[in-house]
DNA sequence: ATGGTCCCCTGACCGC
DNA sequence: TGCGGTCAGGGGACCA
């Protein structure tokens, strides 16, 4: 579900609490997640706090030996709470802190939580990274040279953590649809303008949402229980059948790599 | 290397 | 109210 404004989104709530703070311990009730978690997050209590930051889908708290690195998969959420609450279903650790319980929930069990041994950006999840879409590497120039040849569909292509991290599924089908590039072309076969284009969408649609608290379509959150806003700025997500806002043509839902896509075939090419 | 396909899992929703 | 089918915002693993 989460996509990198609803991480960024979730850091931001989360971060305030962390920052300056040593951990209590790591509470684990549920070790089921993507990867089992490992029983050396526990290693984290008592340990300062130096750094809370987002790398693509990823949530890193830095300790004193290690990261703690979160995911939110699917359906992951972090809430900070205040005064105690019993753990429910599905709510597989906290983060205990000296003023706050942070507290995991990820009914689909894709998210994860692991501990990474130092230097974190070795890590094999992270090392083949792409640049952050909101960061100076990542332009139209940079989507333009590594595309060429490619014959995957541009949507397909974007939502690659290798060329560039954190377009999920539905702000890769809006991005494509403010720049007005079919979500089917072949990647190769866009040209270096319209990739200039793609990649300041890109960079517009990333930047609203965060504005907005990020998408919630059915279950997001952010930590503190509040819902982003985003999902009534969306141009053609989950518009199948409705009229396109520029031409009025019913915007197409078509599955592209086993994920659904929305598009305006008269305005996208 | 690149490009398909499959799958992990639970819950919500829809039609019958 | 119950039941079965379908669909979800991610992304690693595997195969050709």
């Amino acid at each position: 579900m989460p996509e990198l404004p609803e991480v960024e989104t979730t850091v931001r709530g989360i971060a305030p609490w962390l920052e300056g703070a040593v951990i209590g311990r790591v509470e684990v009730r549920d070790r089921r997640l993507r990867w089992p978690v490992p029983v050396a997050v526990e290693g984290a209590a008592g340990q300062a706090v130096r750094g809370v930051r987002r790398r693509a889908k990823y949530i890193l708290i830095e300790l004193e030996t290690g990261s703690l690195m979160i995911h939110l998969g699917m359906s992951g959420s972090l809430r900070v709470l205040t005064e105690s609450a019993r753990p429910r279903k599905h709510e597989h650790f906290d983060i205990k802190l000296p003023d706050c319980t942070i507290r995991y929930s990820d009914p689909r069990r894709f998210g994860s939580l692991l501990w990474l041994e130092p230097p974190a950006e070795d890590h094999p999840l992270l090392c083949s990274l792409g640049p952050e879409p909101l960061s100076e590497g990542f332009g139209g120039d940079w989507l333009h040279a590594l595309s060429r040849g490619r014959k995957a569909a541009v949507k397909h292509f974007i939502m690659d953590g290798r060329v560039v991290v954190g377009v999920g599924n539905i702000y890769a089908s809006e991005a494509l649809y403010m720049a007005g590039v079919h979500p089917l072309r072949a990647a190769g076969r866009v040209s270096k303008a319209r990739y200039e284009g793609l990649a300041v969408a890109i960079r517009d649609v990333l930047e609203r949402a965060i504005r907005q608290g990020g998408t919630t379509l059915r279950d997001y959150s952010g930590s503190g229980g509040q819902p982003g806003y985003f999902a009534q700025e969306l141009l053609v997500y989950g518009r199948a059948g409705e009229p396109c806002f520029q031409c009025g043509t019913a915007i197409r839902q078509k599955v592209i790599g086993q994920r659904s896509s929305y598009y305006c075939v008269r305005c996208q090419r």
